[in-house]
DNA sequence: GATGAATGAGGGTTCATTCAT
DNA sequence: TATGAATGAACCCTCATTCAT
């Protein structure tokens, strides 16, 4: 299925099949997109692919892999899409975060509304790459912040805000975008302020107490001139 | 199917029927609860319920319509169990919802991570169940605190409250409720605070002012003056 | 099921029942000239008699047995539609049946089409009926000839003119009727004037040469002003 | 499927294929000829076949539209075996189509039972494919007659002649075959010349009187100068 | 006689996967 | 590597009939 790695160069045949995997990846994403899980069929993705079906038992592992796989290429591409540079106080940071993760729902919306906000959980491989997507997601932001992403008490409260965004923006999405992008990073930044907040009253500690403050300007003290 | 509504009282028949088709849900519960939609069958359902399988298209309409309406008979079980008694002041009323809310996941750990929190939104009638169950419980905390539901500005931070709601409930079921209840209402007050703070933020209105007044003593501990 | 025949006049119950018996045998007629019989369900027709479609075996003996007896019924109702009676001519005797006949068919449409002209013949019963209706038509054709129904020779030609009457009145019929149904006694008698000349051909006796020249006026004397 | 038509000769798999193909359609044909549609199962077919049954969906598409094929095929050996050559007067030319029509018939007693002379009319398509069969054998007697098959007056008369045939055939296959052939066609023929004597007398045109000349020598002995 | 709940055999179809070519 | 024919398990649903009430 996979050539052995070794230092020769790919033949020519090699790269046929290379390349047939990525159209078949391809025409997984475009039908995964469109539709749920158990209404694509893998016929359905080789016809798009414009190869035989039973090329996809070769290169993947049956419909489920293949899947598996799918969610993993689209979670890279996002997470592509919203690397921030290190520049800035973190409150900027985050905000370039999550204008570029918008950015990219925006600009995929089938995906996002059916392999990246809201996934067929019916298959455990795809669960899994749901969970690692989100559990790295996480774990970037609260490196912004200087927080131990394996805090125990951020875990819930993380958990909820990454909830909170995925559902406000697949209602954003679905509602025609009526909010300019800056107003949903604001909600959750919103979001996040409450989460960490939360963690720190579940139980204080001082890096909590510090990321709430990195955070406060945007919670609206109302004669603060910031925004 | 079933009997026309008379004045005359059900016939022991009529009972009879009642009770298949209350089994039938019973069974439908338990299973769906147990597994995705799609890998439980028919079969599976009226040999729990054990009838014979027709009857489920007696009493129901195949399949998705008895997922329809076993997701429909979960939230109504739900919305009675934590029906908060109007006294006391809203966060007070609040904090009994909550309680109620996340009591009746706890006692129902299956249904709760398969058919309320989650769902197979395989079938439109059950994506429908499933909003405006929701719909129906942020009615209700809207009316707490004294706000219109269907402001506009509500509609994404209500949404993304909800979600969080949902998503540290099912984390918090899931990693074997680590933490008392009281926590997880505290979080979700500290979203809501967040989600009307954020609404407010998005289109200043005095009710939402007032809303939030009304959750400050939660969010922050009368010593801080932090924020 | 059917009371025993005594001197006693029927009780409230009995007569009650043949309503509902009737009710059945018209709801099957009704529907089964609108469908096909494997569209019609039991359910169906108890549904359009308004009775529990527990009867339909009650009363009948099932729905095939239901099926033959409909079909009996509506030969019924045309036998009498066309019976003419015996004054004139044999050619005006069969003008006056053959008319008798097409006007029934024309006033039932539906059953001509799925009841009379074409049937279902799955069940064996109703062949048979069919078979038996033809007959006692064909028998009556013969008796304003003065043939013997029962002479081989007719057996065949006899078939083909019933046939071609039924699938002319059912063209007639799917078309419209453009054509007034004297045009179509026409063509019926010219066709069983051929058929009565195929018979001759076959195997010539006196009746048969009899019978063609009664039926001689019609197939087109140039010089007869008979019509 | 079907491969698509190319240059290139089919490979031994594509030759299988049509080898699988054309062992369900025969399967079919077998299965359609002995048992009512509704009585055959695919499980019959495939099995008669030899085959797995979900070959069936994949080389036709389903029941009826594997129904509708073997109705039209046997449609097509029927055409063939009765394809006259054109030589002679038109009324020799009748004969020999005539003859190989009923020799066809003979030799497929099953089908022409249950395909071609009757049919189940459940199917649309099938209905469709019958109509278009019939249509094109009456052209073709039309066109050894020199009369133009779309003529109008024609329409009631041919249909009746064709379920004449179609109806006679029956019998005699049934009853045993105790006439010759040729006396069929000459009952046929009888039919086929009071057919179009009676579109004649419906709308008189020099086509038709010559068409009635041409068959005149049959159903009238020249010494009876009576019609 | 009337009801309609209950039964359960049976059907056609779909579709992921396999494998000979 | 690629093809797509072949497999066959599994599913949901329909519906005529039965029978306790």
């Amino acid at each position: 299925m996979t050539p052995p790695v070794t230092g020769k160069p790919p033949t020519r045949r090699q790269l046929a099949a290379q390349e047939t995997r990525r159209k078949l990846l391809q025409a997984a994403m475009e039908n995964f997109a469109r539709r749920p899980y158990a209404e694509v069929t893998v016929a359905d993705i080789a016809r798009t692919a414009g190869v035989a079906h039973g090329l996809l038992s070769h290169h993947f592992n049956g419909k489920e892999s293949l899947y598996a796989e799918t969610v993993r290429e689209i979670d890279r591409r996002l997470r592509a899409a919203c690397e921030a540079g290190p520049g800035g106080p973190p409150l900027e940071q985050l905000r370039r975060h999550f204008t570029g993760h918008l950015r990219f729902l925006a600009e995929h919306e089938d995906a996002a509304q059916n392999l990246i906000l809201r996934r067929a959980e019916t298959t455990d491989v795809a669960a899994e790459a749901f969970e690692a997507s989100r559990r790295e997601g996480l774990r970037g932001i609260c490196r912004m912040l200087g927080l131990d992403a394996d805090e125990p008490a951020l875990r819930l409260p993380l958990r909820g805000f990454a909830a909170a965004c995925d559902e406000t923006a697949l209602t954003w999405l679905r509602s025609g975008r009526h909010h300019p992008i800056e107003a949903l990073v604001d909600i959750w930044i919103t979001f996040l302020s409450a989460a960490i907040r939360a963690a720190r009253d579940l139980a204080p500690t001082p890096a909590l107490h510090e990321a709430c403050e990195k955070l406060q300007p945007v919670s609206s003290p109302p004669a603060s001139p910031a925004r």
